[in-house]
DNA sequence: CTCCTGATGAAAATCGTTTTCATTATAGGG
DNA sequence: CCCTATAATGAAAACGATTTTCATCAGGAG
């Protein structure tokens, strides 16, 4: 369903409503896994087959701008994307079929003001994410 | 001095010692900070002018394969690598200068049992990095 | 010192991503 | 409902980073 709510966000903020985006948006916003421009084009032209791989780059750089997905890092590599948190959350990514799930996790503020003291850092931001087996592929 | 230590490991695996890989070897296990294979080969050239931009790339594929070096992940990029840290530890990355440092933070085990219940996950591994100004740059 | 073989650098190939450009199609105004 | 300005499109070319190919070179065992 966010589909909707992500194709009318992109024209709140003037961009234009097409075939094109709309078929890009719609495998984006259901994948429980983040997918790469490649996959996202492959998936999107079984709805659009004259779809360019071009328009999913430049569809997928402005949902990023509008904050609607995230990059997903990962060992094997960076250039995946996935639909964002809501709020501060941190990603658990199931190591063999790739499914993603958020989770809050912000009691570690009192281990970031122990770093920050021993280390003489002023901490900005953090990056927390866990790799494990889902339910369905341990 | 890791220099030194990180020629003999390669040694001890049958790679040859190359002055091209110990042009290499200097300046990242120097650096203080993640450097791409770009910047190692232009800094590594001022000791070795004719090294290739190759030759860098094979050396950081084996200085990796064997843990002396590791890739690091920051929103500008994931392709800088640095001295890898000894056993499990985290990094704390300056925004401004890019200086890394390592730190311990281990009392995260309670928080991983949690979400591993919450979730039915079954968690293997774990990446926390931390973003910040150090002491020179605040 | 010699020889075998791993290592090298240059050039070409490759891969993912971005830019260019002529054409198409959306959305707002008449 | 049609017209029009202009944003968006896809194809092709350009681009930058990385990898492969290949003829030559050099490390180190004997």
């Amino acid at each position: 369903m966010s589909a909707e709510l992500w194709l009318q966000a992109l024209q709140e903020h003037g961009y234009r409503l097409t075939e094109s985006r709309r078929a890009v948006v719609e495998i984006v916003a259901a994948s429980s896994r983040a997918l790469t421009p490649l996959e996202v084009f492959d998936l999107a032209r079984a709805a659009h087959s004259d779809l360019g791989l071009v328009t999913v780059y430049r569809t997928l750089e402005k949902l990023e701008e509008l904050h609607l997905i995230q990059r997903v890092h990962q060992p094997g590599g960076c250039q995946a994307f996935l639909a964002a948190s809501q709020g501060h959350q941190h990603l658990l990514l199931c190591q063999h079929c790739g499914q993603a799930t958020f989770f809050e996790g912000d009691n570690l503020d009192q281990l970031f003001a122990t770093i920050a003291q021993k280390t003489g850092y002023v901490i900005k931001d953090h990056w927390l994410q866990l790799f494990g087996l889902c339910q369905n592929c341990q």
